[in-house]
DNA sequence: CCGACCGATGTAATAACGTAACGGTCGGGA
DNA sequence: TCCCGACCGTTACGTTATTACATCGGTCGG
């Protein structure tokens, strides 16, 4: 099975560049527009696989656009979710580029206690159980929300 | 199947009267100390069925102990998590009792979007297919988060 | 009894996260 | 042309949470 963790050494311009491409194509495909602002907040989302946090971003904005403010990185950070592009992690208050934009799909982030990576499962049998069992208490759901907190592979090894 | 949404007109001392006995009976099985803070934090969270903000607990909290500031309700949320009387909804940053506290579990809650009522799963078919799934990855999981945003029956028959 | 220690709480300040509201600009359709 | 909708700038503010240090009251060994 690949591993949704990415090993240390590898050629990172290539998750970023394949990153948005993906959001060129999917943007294009919905009628979207991925503006120099939205495609540069995708861009420092992918700087790093780690979580990163809003106003991480807005430092590193700033930097080339003097004029970014707190709105504008919420602004570009919401249309991101919304296409798909980026997922929120709610119990860290932070964000991670989506690997898998090309189908739309619930964030199932695994999440590591000590070095922070993130994977993803994109397991549909565990978002269509979720969905039956909350159907069977008469409830609609219509947005999931999965974090597993826990160790990755390789901190798993160490510790 | 018995619903986890409560109906509307129900005797609500029953509910804060139990979590309060289980909170009890909890923490002198784990040796841990429920004391008149965390006790009257707990029956402020039990006063609705809905949602509670932590600053709406410490609003009410220093109408009655005029010291009480954030870190006086944070420290106690925490141990209330902590000893799985509590669930911190992360969607919302907000909290709610535990209506089964008995068997530690992770939190598997329903949210629904129109009237914030909250339901739990506690399903432990979820969080083995969540855990092994992980697993598959290479991933050790240790605390699971699910919060699945949608409408409660009642919201669902009046849309 | 003393003093060391520890858990719980008080207190002030501040960090971190997120939103409201309003105005300007620009490009495309009626 | 005129209007509309999107996008973004800008200021201010609201909400959520933590850090750091002080205090207080037990408990336990000496």
């Amino acid at each position: 099975m690949r591993s949704t963790f990415e090993p240390g050494g590898h050629d990172h311009a290539l998750c970023v560049g394949g990153a948005l491409a993906a959001a060129e194509a999917l943007c294009a495909r919905q009628g979207r527009r991925l503006t120099w602002l939205r495609r540069r907040v995708l861009e420092l989302v992918w700087a790093r696989h780690d979580p990163v946090r809003a106003y991480d971003l807005l430092d590193r904005l700033r930097q080339e656009r003097r004029s970014a403010g707190p709105p504008t990185v919420y602004r570009a950070l919401d249309f991101l979710i919304e296409a798909g592009l980026v997922h929120r992690i709610e119990s860290l208050n932070a964000y991670i580029g989506c690997r898998a934009p090309e189908a739309a799909h619930p964030a199932q982030l695994l999440i590591c206690r000590e070095c922070r990576a993130v994977g993803e499962l994109e397991d549909p049998e565990i978002c269509e159980l979720v969905r039956r069992r909350a159907g069977d208490h008469g409830f609609a759901a219509d947005r999931q929300t999965i974090e597993v907190m826990g160790l990755c592979p390789s901190c798993n090894k160490a510790g």
